[in-house]
DNA sequence: CCGATTCAGTTAACATGTTAATCAACGGGA
DNA sequence: TCCCGTTGATTAACATGTTAACTGAATCGG
């Protein structure tokens, strides 16, 4: 049971001890972890992102892109032209469905991915080696469910 | 064990299983559920956020404030701004210390909080029940060990 | 008492988050 | 075929995230 907080006849729940906080600290202690090598790359957190989602599966139209790296369409745009600029990525139109935009890494994207790829694999290392596999993979379960349920509830 | 991906002889975790991206992804499906409430009372979640904060603990220097909403500094200052010119808090100096800012609710502010926080506890009693408040409680345990341990960790 | 250093806070510059508006391409129905 | 509602993507506008530079105040050491 969640303590609660009463003053002057109100109440709420202790700030320090909700989902919205708590999931959000988590994600900055764990994304502190990987900025100095990020930041020594010259890409952004959500570059990375979409480059690694890229590197996953050959090539994909935005909307399906920004899904999967979970980023907002208007972000996409703003950061497929950044990446297209930098040669890292390109863009086509999608024959089928003029609409869409199809997206692929250059092959010095794919160079750089692979370039980076053991750092952040050597730094995911480290967390678990702190945390413990076991506890991470039972954390991740439980997003995943949270997520899930919440996705889909009422 | 969390399953690599193998792809012309270099691999990374999948990135839809990562803390990364399921902390943000689940923080996400929270916060969509406050969205509403939120843009029905024009704040957004972080200027929530500092006026919560500021309704536990009468005043405080922006320090600490930044601190216990999660806030950056930078940010901070600007969303002081944005609440001071709507008369939602008020601001002065220390007098013990030139340098420090104390911030406090003004009465304004204090009447916005308590008559929004019947919605916002309502939000929050639809996520334990959906999701149950032992699994909650669970989740919450297990993000503050993570963010304890990795802040102390090497 | 003073100069150097540290500290709190703000400002600057750029990237992303967020919502709304816009635009072109699709696709269904009269 | 033509009209119109829908969809994918971009642009606009404003707020915050992020790092660095900067300002003023406090503190330390000589």
């Amino acid at each position: 049971m969640a303590e609660k907080l009463e003053k002057d006849g109100f109440h709420l729940s202790r700030t320090g001890r909700t989902l919205p906080i708590l999931l959000l600290r988590a994600r900055e202690q764990v994304m502190e972890r990987f900025r100095p090598m990020l930041a020594a790359h010259d890409v952004t957190e959500q570059q990375w992102r979409v480059m690694r989602v890229l590197m996953e599966t050959e090539a994909m139209d935005a909307s399906e892109l920004a899904a999967r790296a979970s980023v907002l369409a208007p972000s996409l745009s703003r950061i497929l032209k950044t990446l297209d600029q930098r040669g890292l990525i390109t863009t086509r139109k999608d024959e089928k469905d003029g609409r869409r935009t199809l997206v692929a890494l250059t092959p010095a994207g794919t160079g750089f991915i692979k370039s980076v790829a053991p750092k952040s694999a050597a730094i995911y290392a480290e967390i678990e080696e702190l945390l413990g596999q076991d506890r991470i993979e039972t954390l991740l379960d439980e997003l995943e469910a949270l997520i899930e349920t919440l996705s889909k509830g009422r």
